[in-house]
DNA sequence: TATAAAATTAACCATTTGGTTAAAACATTT
DNA sequence: AAATGTTTTAACCAAATGGTTAATTTTATA
């Protein structure tokens, strides 16, 4: 790819998710850049267009694929677990992402609909197998799903508020979420062990 | 109060939890309040001093007071049962709160240090009291917190994304958030019961 | 009712912003 | 090296936006 190109995605991916699409300007991205503003349009026409981008780009982060983790042949609960585990890692090199995909949507709400939301259902498919087998309490798999996702995901949402709240600094809530991994473990298997 | 003041905020309410601060203009807020845009700033000066006066306002409400609750002579677990019941009620009445606030702060930060945040102390003494009593199983209160705040709050951040998900209306979002009640206090005793 | 004060409006202003254009710089091909 | 095509820039534009002002209407006061 043209490295200009490269530059304005760089540069475009930074702003858009520190400000948003209202709060990012043009100008802000080819200064970041280190280039003519008229080349943002050269190469991706509308502010719309690169927005898009990039949203297409991050959305896809957010629901993380895991298809050899729900393949694999351990137990849901194990399963689940090792999700929120990974999840938690991912979401510690990217903490302003959930902010960034939930306000898009949030915005405008067709942006989900391109979505390619496979992952939820096969979790949940995975769950209801073992849960018919007796291997874990029954319950509502999407009220289970918003549980385990809220649990991971809300720091991350919240992170400006709790840092704030703790008077921490990024090391100490980085650390923090560190810890949140076994916490949570022990929390689902709280919640699953039959 | 002057009947144009109320009219102005009752629209700048509407504008700003719908669209945030960037996404609102001052036109639109007129046109909501069927006034002459200079009113705007006739009585509140400027966007920022509206925007502030609104945000106060609704971020009193992120963090409901339950000082009852708190200095009820019940235990711990029910006391947690008791709050995650009621807030989603409250949210159910009040989707777009959390997103609000929580844009609100990650765009601005500073925003936090104006909060009366005794809220979430008084609730992890309550805990620290029955925890060391042996009445409940003992965990680090801030991992606890955002555990039970993140299932409550979770799903109204993600509403959009949920709703398209699972091709749900309003209403049975609502219906899901009813049951989630019961849901989330089953949790909460899986969780916090020795 | 005359007068002062408060509320309201239309028109206006300066700045910002996404986007365009025409020309210049650069690279490629013949 | 001349011609052709591509990339980059400075200058510009129209629309939008937060905010102001001067004049007008409404309300309260003497």
């Amino acid at each position: 790819m043209n490295p200009t190109e490269e530059k304005i995605l760089e540069a475009a991916e930074a702003i858009f998710m520190k400000h948003g699409y209202d709060g990012s300007r043009m100008q802000a991205i080819a200064d970041l850049a280190g280039i003519n503003k008229a080349m943002l349009h050269y190469y991706f026409r509308s502010k719309d267009k690169l927005f898009e981008r990039i949203f297409e780009k991050k959305f896809n982060g957010f629901f993380p694929t895991i298809e050899e983790l729900l393949q694999s042949q351990i137990n849901f609960i194990d399963k689940l677990c090792l999700f929120a585990e990974n999840y938690i890692t991912f979401l510690i090199k990217n903490p302003f992402l959930p902010h960034f995909v939930l306000s898009t949507i949030n915005k405008d709400p067709d942006f989900a609909k391109k979505l390619p939301h496979s992952m939820p259902q096969h979790l949940m498919m995975s769950y209801m197998e073992d849960a018919e087998k007796g291997l874990c309490k029954m319950m509502n798999p999407m009220q289970l799903f918003m549980s385990v996702l809220g649990m991971c995901v809300f720091p991350f949402l919240g992170k400006p508020l709790f840092t704030s709240l703790l008077g921490a600094s990024d090391e100490e809530f980085n650390e923090l979420m560190e810890m949140r991994k076994a916490e949570i473990k022990g929390h689902i298997r709280s919640i699953l062990t039959p």
